[in-house]
DNA sequence: CTGTCTGTACCAACTAGTCGGTACATAACT
DNA sequence: AGTTATGTACCGACTAGTTGGTACAGACAG
C-alpha cells in the first residue's frame, strides 16, 4: 500500500463520493445500493459497517453536498466584505450560471432535485433540505440588508422577501435549463434576476 | 347512450386517474405498477391490455396532466382577449398561487417534479416536458408581446426572455414552497414577479 | 364462434438489508 | 517469548419482498 494512505476511513469516503455522484444525477430512489457499491468497489457487508441504512447514507451524502455547495459556490462570493454587497449577489448569480454551463446543463441543482423528489415523501429529508435553503437565503438576506443600510437598495425593499425570490428564480432557472438543455435560458434568467435588483436600486447603478 | 359521456373505456380512465394522482405525489419511479393497480382496482392483465408498458402509462399520464394544466390554469387566464395582456399574466400568477394554497403546499408542480426526476434519465420524457414548458412560455410570450405592442411594456423588454424568467420564477417558487411547506414564500415570490413586470411597465400601471 | 375485455398465476430481475465468516493488527495475559 | 483475546475492516452469499412484465384461461358481448 502506498504511503499516502493515511486517510482514516478512505472506504467511507469512497462510498460517499460515489453516492453523491450517482444520487445527484439519478436521484435518491433510482440509485440502488448495488449501484453505489459497484461504483465504489465496496462490498455490501462493508457498506453496512459504515452506514446503518440507505437512509443514513442519504443524510451523509446530503451533508457532503451542502458542504461542497457552501464552500465552492456560496462562500467564495459572500465572504469578502470589501466587495459591495450587491456585487456579491451578482457574483453569486454568475457562479451558479457558470457551474451550470460547465456541467453542460446536466444534473440540475442537487439540492433542488432532492427537494423535489423527497419533500412530500420523506419528512426527515424535507426538514434538512428546508434548512439548507433557509441558510442559503440567509446569506443573501444579509447581503441585501447590508446594501439597504448603505442605501444602495431602496427602503421599500424587504431583503428577506427579495432573497426568497432570488433563490426561487435561480432554482427555477436551473430546472428549466436542465429540462431544455439550453444554457441560454439560464443566461436569460440570470439577466432578469440582475435586472430585478435594479428595481430597488438607488444611487449609481 | 347517455347524452353526456358514453364512457368509452372507463377502465383506462380509472388507471390514468390513479396514476396521475400517485405519480404527481410520489414521482414516476417511486410509484409502482402495483400501487396504481391497487388504487384503481384494476387487474394486471387488464392493465397490460390498455398500456403496453409503464413507460407508455407515464406518457399518457403526462398528456393528461398537461391537458388539466392547460384547461384549468392556463386557458382560463389567457383565452379572454378583452382582458389587458398584463392582467392576464397577473391573473395567471394568482391562479398558480391559489392552486398551491389549496393543495396545502403538497405536491409541488407535477410537470416540474417530473422534469426534475426524469430529464437526465429518460430522454423521451425530457423531450415531452421541454415541449410543455415551451408551450407554456409561448402563451406568456404572446401576452407580453401584445402588451409591448400596446406600449404598456417598454421596447427594451424581450418578451421571450421575460417569459422564460416568469416560468422559472414560478417553478422555483413552487419548489421552495413545497420543501418549506410555507405558503408565504409563494406569496412573496408572486409579489416579486408582479413587481418585476413593473420594471418594464410604461404608462398607467 | 369471434373479438374485446378481465382476473389469476406466474416469472426473472432487482430491492434493501442480514448473515456467518475472514484477515489482520494491536493488546493482554502467562 | 508465546498465545490468547479483542476490535476494526472487509467480503459475498443469502433472505424476504418488490419490481415490471408475461401467459393464459375465462367472461361477456355481438
Amino acid at each position: 500500500m502506498t504511503s499516502a494512505t493515511k486517510t482514516p476511513n478512505a472506504t467511507r469516503e469512497h462510498i460517499l463520493h460515489a453516492a453523491s455522484r450517482l444520487m445527484t444525477l439519478k436521484g435518491y430512489h433510482s440509485t440502488s445500493l448495488d449501484d453505489v457499491l459497484r461504483a465504489s468497489g465496496v462490498g455490501k457487508g462493508n457498506f453496512y459497517y459504515y452506514f446503518k441504512s440507505k437512509e443514513e447514507l442519504g443524510y451523509a451524502m446530503l451533508d457532503r453536498i451542502i458542504l461542497g455547495f457552501v464552500e465552492r459556490t456560496l462562500e467564495p462570493c459572500f465572504s469578502d466584505g470589501t466587495v459591495a454587497p450587491l456585487d456579491r449577489v451578482r457574483c453569486f448569480f454568475d457562479r451558479v450560471l457558470e457551474a451550470q454551463r460547465q456541467r453542460n446543463c446536466v444534473g440540475g441543482c442537487p439540492m433542488g432535485n432532492l427537494a423535489s423528489e423527497l419533500s412530500d415523501v420523506h419528512e426527515g429529508f424535507r426538514q434538512r433540505l428546508a434548512e439548507i435553503f433557509t441558510r442559503w437565503r440567509a446569506r443573501l438576506t444579509d447581503a441585501l440588508a447590508e446594501a439597504q443600510a448603505q442605501e444602495s437598495l431602496g427602503p421599500e425593499c424587504d431583503p428577506a422577501v427579495l432573497a426568497y425570490f432570488l433563490v426561487a428564480g435561480l432554482e427555477g432557472a436551473i430546472l428549466l435549463t436542465k429540462v431544455t438543455k439550453d444554457i441560454q435560458i439560464m443566461e436569460a434568467c440570470v439577466g432578469e434576476l440582475k435586472a430585478h435588483l435594479l428595481l430597488y436600486t438607488r444611487g449609481p447603478r
